[in-house]
DNA sequence: GCATTTTTGTGTTGTTCGGCATAAGATTTG
DNA sequence: CAAATCTTATGCCGAACAACACAAAAATGC
């Protein structure tokens, strides 16, 4: 982790959350901010530490997981630029529930306390779209426990790859998911050991709903890989 | 269901939510919501549905549940008054992903949108309490989304019934929890099937951990309920 | 107050999936 | 570049739990 100078631009021009924001409100920001870079496996933040700002994603990739019976790890979240990471301690005024490490080298820009709250309390649009947010958020979450306990290892599977697909895209060939995680972070994605991860994954290339490429993965049969999560 | 007159007075008292509220907008909020009572197992709302307000639970017990595979419900949460209830759609734009039955006899007040939106928008405190509540719910859910799918079938039942202690409290002897659930209620907030949870709540009872009359649920011995709970 | 339905309770069987062992391949490190 | 470590891969076994069947008890409806 180090610090770095500019990437307010960045974080106003990429994230419609701060386009409700005033001349005023955004010179607030751009005073009251810090940027730091994460190499990969790096530790953004850990499970009951206490929140430092409003974090929010620039660049990069990242993991939110909470460590469960045991210490097995199970990833509630993935967040991609531009998208707050963290929030929900801050807003919540509680310790961090959760940690959070990045799969790629990312950058994240650190929004202090009194100036979010100054924007927060006079800029109701801003108030409106966090709690649009949260609101998001807490839909997503309720889908997946029910979907981690009800589904199969195989229903579990394809929903996280289905999941991966829609929120880092696919690469320029069409069908390539844009983001490699190790057959361990997919197995904490969906709930299952790393062994059957591997299984499974194994098994939906040999049936050709996928083909894999070391991390690589291409989805060669979209509708049959939604059966698949669909049907449990 | 059906309409009553005047519940104001109790949604102002009773909920710190409403403290924030100026006379005006308390004015505002008393010609701009209805109230309605619904009698054991009737419907709130069901998922799918659009949301008609802000629903707030001024008497009664609810459950807020979801179908996942094959119907199969999962409770995610257990709603007491005075508290919100299918909030989160509402704020997200969404229509409900989930749906909600009274557990007992119950009042339900619906703050109507424009007058909703009004107050929240005047009012930064408020609409600071909002993006609290909704990051408390998400925090809870995280949770429940990693009890649910690690812990085993005896530690998913002892933190059920110490989250329903918790949720309603206990009767005035000091040890029945507040709440008449049926076995099948129970399976479904644990993440088990009804045999399970009557066949692990017997073998709690000859543990003595717990005692059972009927529906009626007392906890004997707390610590040893918490340790199974811990345990996983 | 009797018949019907729902809820509770218990045993049996079968499937799913985790745990563990082992090994080959890939990546990192000195 | 060799050693060590991490990741991927595959097989086997056993435990946990769902599915099913059936019976008794309780609640509900006419």
């Amino acid at each position: 982790m180090e610090n770095q100078n500019n990437c307010i631009e960045v974080l106003v021009q990429n994230n419609s959350v701060f386009k409700t924001l005033t001349e005023d409100e955004m010179q607030l920001l751009s005073e009251n901010y810090t940027c730091s870079s994460f190499k990969k496996n790096e530790i953004i933040f850990k499970e009951a530490e206490r929140p430092s700002g409003l974090l929010c994603l620039q660049q990069g990739k990242v993991k939110i997981y909470k460590e469960g019976v045991g210490g097995r790890e199970q990833i509630v979240r993935m967040a991609k630029p531009v998208s707050f990471i963290g929030y929900r301690a801050l807003f919540a005024n509680e310790n961090h529930i959760a940690s959070a490490e990045a799969i790629e080298n990312s950058v994240v820009c650190t929004i202090h306390r009194g100036a979010l709250e100054q924007i927060l309390r006079q800029n109701p649009d801003f108030a409106m779209e966090i709690i649009r947010s949260l609101a998001n958020e807490l839909g997503f979450a309720n889908k997946r426990t029910v979907t981690l306990t009800q589904k199969h290892i195989r229903g579990r599977l394809a929903e996280s790859l289905l999941f991966l697909k829609d929120t880092y895209g696919m690469e320029e060939d069409g069908h390539t998911i844009n983001i490699y995680l190790s057959r361990e972070d997919i197995a904490h994605l969906s709930n299952m050991t790393t062994s059957n991860a591997i299984r499974t994954l194994s098994a939906f290339a040999k049936e050709e709903v996928i083909s894999i490429n070391g991390r690589r993965i291409s989805i060669k049969d979209l509708k049959k890989l939604e059966r698949i999560s669909d049907l449990g």
